[in-house]
This record gives structure tokens, sequence and C-alpha cells, in this order.
DNA sequence: ATAAGGCCCTGACCGC
DNA sequence: TGCGGTCAGGGCCTTA
């Protein structure tokens, strides 16, 4: 699943390809993929765009437009932002077709169809309730901890939660619990200062690491297939230490990986690291 | 305000 | 081999 790391990969790979082009046409064939506006209406605004500055927030990708629009996707669970030759055979599931004046497509692409796009004027109408960049120094150990305060809420279903901090995703929940120790059972509100201090740091680590191997990319072994616009897949998965890795052993430990729903969540972690 | 459960979707997987 | 049932899972919505 495309989590802060790979959104991250995607825009920068998406930025020296999309910079200063212009969308010449667009098509939409999945209504709903539009959250804002709809879809007539998207078509309409698109075409004639350039793209000019691009960014991201939390799993948020921020196509910057040079007229002050901005397309903001999320990828959710199975979406891809491609950018493909004109005559490419057409990639199933596509949803979105947008013609770029040097000849290609940017393409949105997503299985199951849980991915949205917005074109907005002002992106706080889609990113106002999030959390604090996890990477800024907005997001501070004191901040994390004034947000776990009195929450009975196991850590983990408060570390997918994006009003806390934007980006973390089910992956990188389980490795930063792994990397701080800590069971992701507990209360959020029963880890102490020094916890929240070192589950912070962990987030930090784990989701930095993320960046410097492009994303992880799942193949067939798992329901996600992140890869890259221009192709060549992350290799944050080859890294993992507890996620998908039930029944193998603890690299810290040797003891066996477990797995427990949590939040409707698979959760994975180590019995012995992680008490 | 918080927590828990349902919903959207489809491919993969399982059992027969 | 073919078929039906189950499951995963981010964010949003509803319910308690």
């Amino acid at each position: 699943m495309p989590e802060l790391p790979e959104v991250e990969t995607y825009v920068r790979d998406l930025t020296p390809i999309l910079s200063g082009r212009r969308v010449v046409g667009a098509r939409v064939a999945w209504p709903r993929t539009i959250a804002w506006p709809d879809a007539e209406m998207f078509v309409a605004q698109i075409v004639g765009q350039q793209f000019a500055q691009f960014g991201r927030r939390g799993k948020y990708m921020l196509l910057g437009l040079a007229s002050g629009l901005t397309m903001v996707v999320h990828l959710r669970m199975t979406g891809h932002l491609l950018v493909a030759p004109a005559d490419a055979v057409a990639a199933p599931h596509t949803h979105v077709v947008m013609e770029l004046d040097d000849g290609r497509h940017l393409i949105y692409q997503d299985s199951r169809k849980f991915g949205r796009i917005w074109l907005v004027t002002n992106t706080a109408s889609v990113l106002a309730k999030l959390g604090p960049e996890p990477l800024d120094d907005a997001f501070s150990a004191q901040g994390l901890a004034a947000s776990l305060r009195g929450r009975t809420a196991s850590i983990k279903a408060l570390l997918l939660d994006q009003h806390i901090v934007a980006g973390v995703g089910n992956i990188y929940a389980d490795e930063s619990l792994f990397r701080a120790r800590i069971h992701p059972a507990r209360p959020g509100g029963s880890l102490n200062e020094a916890e929240i201090a070192t589950l912070h740091s962990a987030i930090r680590d784990v989701l930095s690491e993320g960046i410097a191997n492009a994303g992880s990319s799942l193949g067939a072994s798992g329901l996600q297939n992140y890869s890259r616009p221009g192709g060549a897949p992350g290799g944050f998965q080859e890294k993992f230490n507890v996620f998908r890795r039930t029944g193998q052993p603890c690299p810290r430990c040797g003891a066996m990986i477990e797995r427990i729903v949590l939040a409707q969540r698979s959760t994975h972690f180590c019995p012995m690291c992680q008490r």
C-alpha cells in the first residue's frame, strides 16, 4: 500500500517528467475516482492546465498547476499514477487518462477503485484534518505525547489515525513499533515519556529509510504492488523486520514473528522484543 | 471527543 | 478445471 515513502517517491519521480507539461486532453472512465468536482467538470477544468510545482502531504500527492489550481491524488490501496507513451497498451483498470503536450499520457490506474483525485483551488479543503508531517519539526515527541494522553485505543490503531500523524500506514506502523520495542496492542495512553520519545524517533527513522529505499514494493504474495512511475520497483520490502514476516524469525532475537488483528488491520510483531 | 464497525472494490486464495 | 465464499485494507461515515 502506498504510504508516505511511496508517495514521496512518486512525487520525486514525477517531478522531472511532468514539470512544465500541459494537459491537452482528458477522459474519465470511472467517475467516482474524481472526488471533486464531478468528473465532467474535472475534464473541463484540467484541459489546458500546466504542471508547475509538486509536493506531498501525508499520503496525498500535490500536483500544482500554473493557474493556482492543485490536483490532489490519493492512491489509497492500489492506485498508480503512471506516465506512458500514447501508443502503449492500455493498462487494466485505467480510470483517468490525461494527454500531455509531449504526446505521453498521465494515467490513473487502480484495481480496487479506492483512490481519489481532487482538483481544488485551496488544498486545505482536502488536507485540513491531517496531523503533523512526521519528518517536519511540527511533529515532536511532546506533541505525540499530548495526542496519546488518555487514549485507550491500541497504539497501532492510533498510529494509523491520520489526525495524530500524517502518512503512516500499516507497514510503517508495524515497523516503527518493532523498532521502538513497543507491543502494538498497548493502549496509546499507557506509553510513558521515554517510550513515546523512542517511538517518535522510530517513526522518523523508518520513514526516512523507506524514502531512501524508494519505498516498498510487494509482489504476488501481497495485494499491493506499488510501482514507480519509471517502472523500477522500490526496495524497502527487503528491509522489513516484521511486516508480512509471520512465522519467520525476528532479526533481533530469533523468536517467531506473530500476526494479530488490531483495528481490523493485520499487525505483525515480535512477542519477545515487544512486550 | 473517542471507539468500533460498516462500506467501497477486486484479485488472490481456499476448499470442494 | 471451475465455482463460490472469504479476505485485505485507507479513509470516511454512521452508530453508540
